[in-house]
DNA sequence: GCCAACGTTGGC
DNA sequence: GCCAACGTTGGC
């Protein structure tokens, strides 16, 4: 099993809204980065563990976990016009864009703010805690896990 | 709102 | 293939 974690805009999508979707469960769309594409579909299996981050909001930070539910298949949102995800580039017989379905397992006991998570050495290699990242999922090890699930009972 | 970082696009 | 311009992400 791995660890992994996830960003979304909380005023677009927020571990409340995954909580409160049918079964808890949604579809991780829109990404369009190749790097955050590969992982979705090469690498994230099911019963992988994944923060939900809350970035480019007023304490950006940790929210909570969920669970990789179904791995990677292609995008539909790509193929629709109408979606601010579509991307003329992909198609049924050749997708160029993945998901993965993800489900809510619970909020951490309190928020982990990313300015929290500069201030420890032993998170110092995630590319989250690093100037300008703009990788909206990223592999946790299971050293950084651990670490992170001790400090929301600080 | 500003701006650093960095991915993408497109001219050559 | 290079690289400048541009667009997006996202912290602050």
């Amino acid at each position: 099993m791995k660890y992994w974690l996830m960003k979304s805009e909380p005023e677009v999508f927020s571990i409340d809204h995954l909580k409160q979707m049918p079964e808890q469960t949604d579809h991780w769309d829109g990404v369009r980065n190749y790097q955050a594409r590969n992982m979705m579909r090469d690498q994230m299996k099911v019963g992988d563990q994944v923060f939900f981050y809350h970035s480019n909001t007023k304490e950006p930070g940790i929210a909570g976990i969920m669970e990789v539910v179904r791995e990677g298949y292609p995008d539909h949102t790509a193929l629709d016009p109408e979606s601010r995800y579509f991307d003329s580039r992909s198609s049924r017989e050749n997708p160029r864009w993945y998901m993965v379905d993800v489900r809510y397992k619970r909020h951490l006991r309190r928020p982990v703010p990313l300015a929290e998570l500069k201030q420890h050495r032993a998170l110092g290699d995630m590319p989250l805690v690093h100037r300008g990242n703009r990788l909206s999922i990223m592999p946790v090890t299971e050293h950084q896990w651990r670490y992170i699930l001790e400090l929301e009972s600080i």
